[in-house]
DNA sequence: ACAAAAGTGTTACCGTTACACCCATGC
DNA sequence: GCATGGGTGTAACGGTAACACTTTTGT
């Protein structure tokens, strides 16, 4: 092998999951391609990094390029780069190796507004919420659910899935949900959300809501919210300063 | 900020942790550095993606220049990218980042071989079993206790902290101990190993026993072990097989 | 009154914890 | 015999899972 060193373009691959805990669906989001390779296909949004950008910040920025939100979580995945992984580096650029740092972002269905509005209809009945055109210019963004994925280009089904369990995990043993739900919530707001990431049988209510309450960092605000038919729900605030002392610890939210 | 793009140079740092079981000791692989910047400072053993090489390939070629070793787990840690991390960006170089995919590595002190000679005492009044002579000279390499540990160069302690939390975690929720003790193990060979990583207090020998037994993918192979005085311990064998099935769910091995 | 949503309580069960105890060996 | 290391057993405790039940609202 040449002692030669690579040189490098970096790319930033984001897998951004929506929730809809009203409806109990979990979305990712994709961008269709519009340039040679993999033209036409669908995949992760991404970009590459310019100069003086941090990786984290170049997350955020395609993150904003394709929606507008106001709670999320974001962080970073796994960086893949085998000299193999776009076919890019076979025929253009001077060797140019491509490497992709990936980070996952989990934010409410509910509260994100896609930026792009050349959106098309979702293959699963989806409503679009967005006035746009049907069109297959550039720029294409959906939310798919995860259910009904359309094949990939480049590696990026690998990365989504290696996304996905991450997300399933951190869902168990840390508070990101906490990070993506409103300041004011009910304790049904926060086990939707559970439920649609993990599954419908990943616990009961009754104890999946004593489990939280155990806890101690949820702050009971006194106020009730009613919607509709139905006893009225309490509204929680999530106390990170009564988390704290908890964190680090393994935790389990289940 | 410019919309130009970055171009990158990937450097690989490894954070390679050895246990030493038989004296409680947790290590980890230290060079020191012999040019500017962060001269004579410690660091993580580190290189430079080389052409046509992928990360992991890069990652086990600075492990192989500094060690021979026959069982180790290596896998994917963290990638430091912010434009600040490396002074070198500020000066030289016309615009380059320095990128660091981070590894981590776990073997068995007992096992392996420093292969440069050019080492030096320990702190911890560990005797060096290499021949070498000592010297300043470049190509340093050390085994550090996780205890008595220098000031490191660039972000190397951050990069140091974050492989230390992962392998504590991956010890009590994946069967990587298996990778790095010898095909026959007894059950207090494995009980040393989590020990040295974990602290004493983890849990107690017999609970740890009776746990791991029922898992069922420990194999008895009959044959016994005779060291010495006390009673001659029972040889297991990891069976990958009968693991299989339990691949995937949340084990936990304490 | 009734259905729907929120919240509480109960009980059987299972795994963990903290020990005490037995076994095999070298000296 | 006895110290040493290996291995087994057990009883109390605490948490979880499954389910029944009560409360508060809108219609």
């Amino acid at each position: 092998m040449s002692k030669e060193l690579a040189d490098f373009k970096v790319g930033v691959d984001n897998v951004i999951f929506s929730v809809d805990a009203q409806l109990n669906r979990l979305f990712v989001l994709l961008v269709k391609r519009d340039k040679t390779p993999y033209e036409q296909y669908w995949s992760l949004p991404g970009t590459l990094v310019r100069k003086g950008e941090s990786l984290e910040n170049a997350a955020y920025r395609i993150l904003a390029e394709k929606i507008k939100v106001k709670n999320l979580y974001l962080e970073q995945l796994y960086t893949f780069g085998g000299p193999e992984r776009d076919p890019r580096e076979s025929f253009d650029s001077y060797g140019v190796r491509y490497l992709s740092v990936s980070y996952f972002a989990l934010l409410r269905y509910e509260d994100a507004v896609l930026i792009d509005n050349h959106t098309e209809l979702l293959p699963g009945g989806q409503k679009n919420r967005t006035v746009g055109r049907e069109t297959e210019k550039s720029g294409l963004t959906t939310w798919y659910n995860l259910k009904e994925l359309p094949e990939l280009a480049f590696d990026h089904q690998e990365i989504l899935n290696y996304g996905h369990k991450r997300l399933r995990n951190k869902l168990e043993y840390s508070p990101i949900a906490f990070e993506v739900l409103p300041e004011l919530f009910t304790l049904n707001d926060l086990y939707q959300l559970y439920c649609t990431v993990l599954g419908e049988n990943f616990s009961d209510y009754s104890n999946f809501r004593s489990r939280l309450l155990k806890f101690g960092f949820l702050y009971d605000t006194g106020t009730k919210i009613y919607r509709g038919i139905g006893r009225p729900a309490t509204l929680y605030r999530f106390d990170s300063e009564a988390f704290a002392p908890l964190k680090d610890r393994p935790l389990v939210f289940i």
